[in-house]
DNA sequence: CATCAAATTGCAACCGGTTGCAAAAAAATT
DNA sequence: AATTTTTTTGCAACCGGTTGCAATTTGATG
């Protein structure tokens, strides 16, 4: 910096505020540092600018499930997004840990700008004990809650829960089952909540009720074991489109057809939902909006930190295909 | 910073000293300001160290796949690998841009310590340029080149084509198809010159070459129609397992079985593969083993900048599962 | 107890930028 | 042309650490 201040014949400051955007330098001035500037090969330090102005255009991008196709998405998007911004995504990987305490530290050492906690899993605390901590942060796919003290971009996982009872009553199915996610996490907790209280309302029995290890095909293949004890069971409601291609794959193993013996409904709509051996009927979970969203948000933070906590939800739609019988008369 | 020295009662580099490791401390002086770090609550900024170190502990991860299930495991070993040995990944999208100029002189901003270059379709240049500009980089899944200047990690391609050659023989297959990737991408090149030399070699017959645009289900859907011209095929090499599934979905629409009618081998071996509704008999790449030993190089980089380029090729195998028929006899 | 080597400590400069403030220059007004 | 206002510019302090060097302390040895 300062061979290109002195090349150009000027002083550090008059450098620094040609590449600081909004600073006050002369056209004459600013064409004198570039031209220096471009023969030096000189570029600004982003870390030593970090150390002075206290923001570092980094993201905290924190996740715990990396084997769930679904996050293929949610990871091209994020990273291309902030990009787009000048923003760079620094990722975490909870790899297990739900406690937040070392990521808080580590995040708030690297003085991250924002944190995006994506994940449907984490109770609110997790997403809050960054808040505590002066850290701008967004829960992603979070648990939605009225009293909420930190922003949360996600979908109404009751209310789609009670969706799906709704799809199952209108094709008139009546003994029906969830095969949800880990019972832990809390978007299979609320889908649940919904699922029950709205199939009760409408008549509907839900006969078998399990839940998943975890969101994997293979879980949602042996939890199908389960489910299939109840010999009646119509259709499943799964906890997502991963449990639930496992769970069709058990179904036809035992010799079940779908959808004649026994209907299926997923959640996500990932890529592989399409994919002709599946044709999964599905909940869709606008993740582009999601993530979009959150992008915005956060950024926002980064230049209006006191921003009150604001709660955006999206609405999900069921994309039909042929894993549940149609509905009659259609 | 200051103020814990001044409750310790020691100078600022003691305390400095004592979050170093390897710095001389006494027990008593760590002991101290350690107590005062905890009563004011404070971490080392990463940031001011970096400037002061020029070491920042990120490495860069630059990827252009973000839709594919391969790079599921990519980004969680990556990740959890890097995490462990105390660095920090930058996740980088690359979103079809080809040209490093802008990656590299934006990683070169961040001072990033290293660079992960994680693509099998780019050129070897690409990887060159984080090197040419002082960054020291890994080229993973990168093509493999005698004459190499950079550290390339991965699988022999070229040696992948030819054993899949050689499984089809084994197998009495005789007219055989290529459902290569991306026919610019350096990783499906050699897989084709592999296979149609060892091919010819065994005396089979290779009565079609297609590619597929991308590496994706749609893709290898659309590409299998062409394939198909030819009804004669009695197997197909395709270029990855997602390009084969949307292959084999689109056999199956034509009315064809499988293998009885024509038979599908797959590459990489992602965890759909295995799947009961594909069954896909595939080559296995290695991936945890090629992360690993990518992100141990690329930290050892770090220590010595020097060290002179390697190339790291690991054994892939073939996964036998349903979609070929059995080897004769076995 | 004196002597010398080894370990510890503090000083001060440096890493590479930003920014408030006052001075200087340029532009606008009378 | 003189005066006032606005825009540019440079100075110097600061962001929060690290580190070579010399001074001091500690410990070992004679």
């Amino acid at each position: 910096m300062k061979e290109v201040a002195e090349l150009a014949g000027v002083s550090r400051s008059a450098v620094s505020r040609t590449f600081t955007d909004g600073a006050s330098v002369s056209a004459r001035t600013r064409e004198k540092v570039e031209k220096a500037a471009k023969a030096l090969g000189y570029r600004p330090s982003l870390i030593a600018r970090s150390l002075a102005t206290s923001r570092t255009k980094l993201i905290g991008l924190v996740a715990n499930n990396f084997q769930n196709p679904a996050f293929l998405d949610v990871f091209d998007l994020f990273t291309s997004e902030l990009q787009k911004r000048g923003f760079r995504p620094l990722l975490v990987n909870l790899s297990g840990d739900t406690s937040p305490k070392k990521f808080v530290e580590l995040l708030k050492q690297y003085s991250v700008d924002g944190v995006i906690v994506a994940t449907s899993t984490l109770p609110t605390s997790f997403a809050n004990a960054f808040q505590t901590a002066g850290i701008p942060v967004i829960h992603t796919f979070g648990k939605y809650q009225a009293n909420a003290n930190v922003h949360v971009v996600g979908i109404d996982n009751e209310f789609c829960g009670s969706m799906a009872a709704r799809t199952f009553a209108e094709r008139g199915y009546k003994r029906v089952a969830l095969l949800g996610g880990p019972e832990s996490a809390t978007s299979t907790q609320d889908r649940a909540t919904g699922f029950v209280g709205t199939s009760k309302l409408l008549g509907l029995e839900v006969t078998k009720t399990c839940f998943a290890e975890n969101y994997t095909y293979q879980a949602g293949r042996v939890a199908m074991g389960e489910v299939m004890e109840d010999r009646s069971v119509e259709a499943v409601f799964c906890g997502d489109d991963l449990i639930c291609m496992g769970a069709m794959d058990a179904a036809r193993a035992a010799g079940k057809a779908i959808p004649e013996d026994i209907g299926f409904l997923g959640f996500n709509d990932i890529a592989m939902a399409g994919w002709d051996a599946y044709a999964l009927t599905t909940i869709r979970q606008p993740i582009r909006d999601i993530i979009m969203s959150s992008v915005e948000l956060v950024v926002g933070m980064v230049e209006n930190p006191e921003r009150s906590p604001e709660i955006r939800l999206f609405p999900c739609s069921v994309v039909e295909r042929g894993s549940l019988r149609p509905v009659p008369g259609s």
